[in-house]
DNA sequence: GGCTAACCTTTCGACGTCGAACTATCTGAC
DNA sequence: GTCAGATAGTTCGACGTCGAAAGGTTAGCC
């Protein structure tokens, strides 16, 4: 009988007073929303525990699996901010020396972000353990809700234009 | 060729680089922070348009939509933000005339956030393009995959304690 | 009745992001 | 060659959130 979330509270809410409205995009989105809070705060947890901010792995993680070096640019957008902020996270991990600037090769307006060796070392002992944490994150899931999910999401981002 | 998003870019890199990870978690939460991120993007396109933040709606909203005035304390909880954070806000929106704080009958450690008039109106004249707005959102996915994505969704959430 | 612990809101300082302005570099057209 | 416009990264000020501490209020216990 706790198959309800915060969400359908709302949404009751909603249809008692404007029977006018189709609530049920915003049924969707409000999920989407708060689960990213909330699941943010797990990440948030973990990464804690090994002594650095969700915002750094997401750094060191995109540089790690990328072969060859990013730019500035390419780094901002893969991670989905803004170049300003892209500037004050490369200035913090190059003073915890965890990576370097270098210049690009035949442009020098560019620069290339790259992992240090111990920035390598510190995603690498790191990855792993937020694998598991991610997986207890969706323990609540099926493995057929799981596929669906993934790939009902995927949809909506390609539909959003979220393609690299 | 192109149902691919930007996580199956990734967890390609990842799969290059360390084949014993079990990369299917990562790659369902990525979707759902990325998609935060981006929804986000175009809700506040809408409110900008109505000369009102995100964050105003929201409080505003949720005090529409309960009958009964909600405390700071509920208030804070039902948008998932800190005591402090919503001190804030409240300061904000009291000062454009949009909401009064009250004092609790009985209990004066508590306080009402109670909407004015003109709080009201601003609500009512933003929801309906607000839900349009939401619905233009999810136009990618037919009606068995929003059906399908609310449900995990929600699933998702309950298992993660959300529950009012 | 008086103390202690719990509770609710506000204040404070630190943090991370944003958009806009700025500097430096490159490109292309003439 | 040079000059206008595009492009890359940084700086700046404003904004919103957070956690911790403080202030005021209430409940429970002896």
């Amino acid at each position: 009988m706790r198959d309800r979330d915060a969400v359908d509270d709302f949404l009751d809410q909603w249809a008692a007073l404007r029977t006018d409205l189709d609530l049920g995009a915003m049924g969707t989105i409000g999920r989407i929303l708060r689960l990213s809070r909330l699941v943010g705060g797990h990440l948030k947890d973990y990464f804690a525990e090994h002594g650095m901010e969700t915002w750094e792995f997401d750094v060191l993680a995109t540089l790690r699996r990328n072969g060859t070096p990013l730019t500035a640019k390419e780094l901002a957008a893969s991670v989905m901010i803004g170049s300003a902020a892209l500037t004050n996270r490369i200035d913090r991990l190059v003073a915890r020396g965890l990576v370097a600037r270098e210049p690009v090769p035949g442009n020098r307006r560019s620069l290339h972000i790259a992992l240090t060796d111990e920035g390598r070392d510190l995603v690498d002992r790191t990855v792993e353990g937020h694998m598991r944490n991610q997986q207890r994150i969706l323990a609540g899931l099926d493995d057929d809700d799981r596929e669906d999910l993934s790939r009902i999401l995927r949809t909506l981002l390609v539909s959003l234009g979220d393609t690299r």
